[in-house]
DNA sequence: CGCTAATATATCGGCATGCGATATATCGAT
DNA sequence: ATCGATATATCGCATGCCGATATATTAGCG
């Protein structure tokens, strides 16, 4: 029998799910259904935005300025590339720091449940 | 002047508040004013639950048989005490285990920014 | 050729939940 | 007496993840 990769709840994702798009983006520009993937497949299928999170979340950062957007119809399926911008570096730098700070004081609560374990960054 | 803490987001909070409320419980009985003051304390201010936040919070656990209450008159103010239940306990371990997982899944992502990664076990 | 699955984006309603505001009451300190 | 801390409770608002749904293209297969 298939060994079932639970999930991560909902809940859970929420506060780290721009976090992750952004820092994806960092990397080098991507189209929704990309970045999708790449979370999906780096987090052994444990966390899958499903469209319905991606698309929106993107039009919000992009409202906020943290990323650009151009369509590119040189092939049959259009697509959105997103990069990211100065803000948006700079959100995600900060992101990435309260996320760090979060865990630490998280486990700081958890003594006794939790390992101590490897910062970001 | 008095150095400004700035509190963690509300939506970082989604999905760990429960694991929290549970972990302080563990330790010993608690009434909901307590257990609020306990957290805000231990994460040097940084996370302040609310009051419209914790009551809500606590019936939500007992309506789900994780956690039990009782009241206290003995002194003018009135204190509802709650304990955990066998059930509350088993969930504390499932929650700090997912949690302890998403932390761990989330620093592989970030760590030289979302390379595919090997399958945990 | 027709079928299906994967690719690609978008929007909608439902739902859960953290928060500020508000209400109520007791108690110690000034 | 007045005020701030203690103590619980509820309400409406905003946010955002999700499943469902819509639309269109393309590849693979029989």
């Amino acid at each position: 029998m298939a060994k079932k990769v639970d999930k991560f709840e909902s809940d859970l994702l929420r506060g780290s799910l721009d976090l992750m798009v952004l820092a994806v983006l960092d990397k080098e520009d991507q189209y929704g259904y990309l970045i999708q993937k790449k979370i999906r497949e780096a987090s052994g299928e444990k966390v899958s935005m499903s469209a319905g999170t991606m698309y929106p979340l993107l039009h919000r950062l992009e409202g906020e300025k943290l990323i650009r957007s151009r369509w590119d119809h040189s092939t049959g399926r259009r697509r959105k590339w997103y990069s990211l911008t100065a803000a948006g570096r700079k959100r995600l730098t900060k992101q990435a720091n309260q996320w760090n700070q979060y865990v630490q004081c998280m486990a700081e609560l958890m003594q006794g449940y939790f390992k101590p374990v490897p910062k970001l960054g």
